[in-house]
DNA sequence: CTTTAAGTTAAAGTTAACTTTAATTATTGC
DNA sequence: GCAATAATTAAAGTTAACTTTAACTTAAAG
């Protein structure tokens, strides 16, 4: 925790609850690029943090690192390359889409599972009826 | 397509669009367990293809086979053994909460994405203007 | 200073979830 | 009956996403 504004790699995986090495993955596959400090280690702003949180919720919503890299564009992408602007823009429309389907996959889940549930007690009732009489 | 209600596993593939080992390895796994043939050959039912439909979901909300071996229990395990019932049902209600949490998550996913969409969408517009009248 | 804790790299190792291969057996269409 | 098509197994191969290791450097505390 030096500045105020920064933070060191195991700083920032101890807030993100990441390893630091999982965080330099990251880095390696483009996600990410921190500054350094004069001796070489990686420093964190908030946009760093930011950007990692953003990396997370897109691995829990089920996408690759190579997804999230087209959805949220590679870290050193040049950002006034407009060819790179559109490829972003018609990731992230699509995936606006996807997170839809989503919704709708995690109600037939629940439905599903709702189902299984009202079977399984049933069983169990039923089991717990014939140790009752034996 | 033989029976009315039996099918062979790449029928099965194709309806549910695995591929066929993937779908024997999830046998392997003991996620499933079809009946055969007498010539060995393996056959599936209606509850088969329902079986493998809520693994295929517990997939896509982003659940391990292992997690969904516990949600669903083991396709040989002992319907009457009450413990694994018991242990079922545990899994179940948790699942609830993580479906609860999750979709939470993709709220967020969204908002996250929104914003930068908003980003992109302003650089876009920059970048043209700065283009037209150079 | 100097010890100790934390950071760095490149490279090898691990795990889950499949896929592919190879050798063999079953089933189907003519 | 026979060729072509599809199934079976065990075992090896693949890929993504990490984790671990080793050898070394930097930063922090006393």
């Amino acid at each position: 925790m030096s500045s105020n504004e920064t933070c060191t790699i195991s700083d920032l995986a101890a807030q993100l609850d990441l390893s630091p090495s999982t965080i330099r993955y990251y880095e390696d596959r483009g996600l990410i690029s921190p500054g350094r400090t004069p001796g070489n280690q990686r420093v964190y702003t908030k946009k760093d943090r930011a950007r990692l949180k953003l990396i997370i919720r897109g691995k829990r919503f089920g996408a690759s690192l190579e997804e999230i890299a087209a959805m949220i564009g590679m870290a050193d992408a040049e950002i006034n390359e407009m060819s790179q602007i559109d490829i972003s823009l018609t990731y992230i429309n699509e995936k606006f889409k996807e997170i839809e389907e989503h919704k709708r996959e995690l109600a037939l889940l629940e439905e599903d599972l709702a189902a299984l549930r009202k079977v399984l007690l049933a069983r169990q009732k039923e089991l717990q009826k014939e140790k009752s009489h034996v």
